[in-house]
Order: C-alpha cells, then sequence, then structure tokens
DNA sequence: CATCACGCAACTATAAAAGTTACATGAAAA
DNA sequence: TTTTCATGTAACTTTTATAGTTGCGTGATG
C-alpha cells in the first residue's frame, strides 16, 4: 500500500514560502516538491480556498503566505488537502449482513477511530511556526550555512 | 488511497473457522470474504507460519484453528500479515538533503510513530475471544437465529 | 500587446493490489 | 493403486488509485 506524501510535500513548501520574500511560482515549488507545476496548484487549491495562501497570476506572480504561520497547524493543512484518510486498513463492506463480519468491524471501527483521532490531535498541536523553528535550529547547527534546499 | 482489508477478510474468516467443527476449505472461507481461494491460500500463509491455523491437503483438508481464541490477538493477526504500513501518509524521501523537508520529517515521523504505537497497543488488546463473545452477543439479540452468513 | 503565471479540464502513465491460471504435491477414498 | 480432492506456489492478467502531462483559457504585469 502506497503511501500519500501530499502533507509532507506541501508542508515542504509552505516552509520554503515562509523563507521567500516575495511570491514563490509553482515552478520553483515543484522543483522542492520533486513534481511538476500543476500538481503543485492542484495541492494549493485548497488551502487558498481556506485562505491560508494566496496567488498571484502574470509577472511577479506566485504564491505567498496569508496567515502568520502560527495560525496555521498542521491539522488544518491536512484537511485543506481534503482531509484524505489517515488510515491505510479500513473493512471490506460497511453494511454486512454477516454477523461475524458486523462483529469484526465493529471493534476495528473503534481502534480505527481512536487511532485517527490520536493523530489529528498531534497534528493540531503542531503549527508551521513550530516547524519553521526547527529548522532554523538546524540551519544553526550546520557548519557552513549554505541554501536550505538542494 | 484504497484501504487494506486483508486484516478484516481475515478475522472474518477466522471467526467462522472457530464455529465450524471440521476443517474449512480455502474455497468456502473465500466466498465468506468474498474473494478467492487462492487469495484465502496467500494470507493465509502468514498465520500457518505463525502456528495460529493448520492446513490439511486432500479429502477432508482444509483449514483449522491451531490455538485456543483468546491467546490470538488482532495485532498477532496483524503481524501475521506481514505487518503492513497501518498509516496511508507518508513523506518523499527518507533521507532529504533539504534542511526543511528534514525538518517536516522529523515533525511527521513523530506524530506516526505515536499513532502507529496507540493502535498496535488497541489491536493488541483484543482477541479473538472478544470478537467471538461480540457476535455471539448479537446473534443471541436476533429475534430469528438464523445462519450467521449469507 | 507580449509575456508570464495561475486555473482547470482531460488525458496518459505508473505502480500496487487483487484476482486468475496453471501445475505440482500430498492425502484420503474408491 | 488409481482417482479425487485440497493445498502450495509461481507467473500472469486485471483493476484502480494516484501521479504526471498536455493544452488552452484567463488575468496581471511590464
Amino acid at each position: 500500500m502506497k503511501s500519500d506524501s501530499r502533507l509532507s510535500g506541501v508542508l515542504h513548501v509552505l516552509l520554503h514560502m515562509a523563507q521567500s520574500s516575495g511570491p514563490v511560482t509553482s515552478e520553483t515549488l515543484a522543483r522542492a516538491m520533486r513534481t511538476n507545476p500543476v500538481v503543485v496548484r492542484r495541492v494549493m487549491a485548497g488551502l487558498r480556498e481556506r485562505g491560508y495562501v494566496r496567488s498571484g497570476k502574470g509577472h511577479g506572480g506566485g504564491w505567498t503566505l496569508a496567515r502568520d504561520l502560527a495560525e496555521i497547524s498542521l491539522r488544518d493543512v491536512h484537511e485543506a488537502l481534503g482531509d484524505p484518510t489517515l488510515l491505510a486498513i479500513g473493512h471490506r463492506s460497511d453494511e454486512p449482513g454477516c454477523l461475524v463480519e458486523q462483529a469484526v468491524n465493529a471493534a476495528l471501527a473503534d481502534s480505527f477511530r481512536e487511532a485517527e483521532a490520536f493523530l489529528l490531535a498531534r497534528l493540531g498541536a503542531i503549527t508551521l511556526q513550530m516547524l519553521s523553528a526547527d529548522f532554523h535550529a538546524r540551519l544553526a547547527r550546520r557548519t557552513s550555512p549554505e541554501s536550505s534546499c538542494p
């Protein structure tokens, strides 16, 4: 089962945007995410709708943060992506006639719900500000501070 | 992202096996899991290796439980399936040169690890015995007790 | 008005999972 | 001992979700 790395990718570009003074183009962000510009626009669309970022057309256009990093949690970002399923396992049918399957599903559904709630709470407790602080700490630790991204 | 329903499927057939006095063929189990016999053999192979079930060839062959239901937890079953990834989200690269990405990955990895541990603990606390008890409770609640599975 | 950048729809490619086929092995029954 | 039944496994095909691509429209800037 292949895992969805959009959250990680979007966080990456958001922090890059935070580092930049002006707007950053999809083209540039795509290079950081190692994907292509259209994919970037696709995933950023949800963030724009929620007012976390803004996009501008034409010369000097591109993406800019519309909020302070401290006001955006990882959970916010996850939701802006259309909160995709967090768990890789699930059950086969939702309304099984089989009582055995009902019992199995009930037990699993409980555990899954709890685990998702747990993870969402964790993500809700982490802001982009914190990630940025961690990044700067790493940057300071580096002997020769060079460009943040290859 | 499509979720892996093997755990749910295997639990289903294990409980069915518990209901049956003799061995149950892959053919029969496949019908309960709504899949085909080869898939059943494939997923059951891990359970056999760990001694949870036994398989027999030829006439009167098929699958039988080799342990008491109380001795098998959902976590055991999950591990027997080769413990597939529990989370549907992950990160893009494991050893990023980019410090921004490192910071992102570190934060996510922590949360993910905790959430997985949480879920595994939950699964470890549920035995097949408990699921079976729940099934029997459901069966008793039914006004007209009929066959457990369509 | 030429260029640049996003918006979006539609299409293609890719890769993981499930399903299928085919044949070998071994056990029980006839 | 021969037939039948059931698992063991490898190899192949199908399916499907996701990522990636192309193409064109829109609007902003120089």
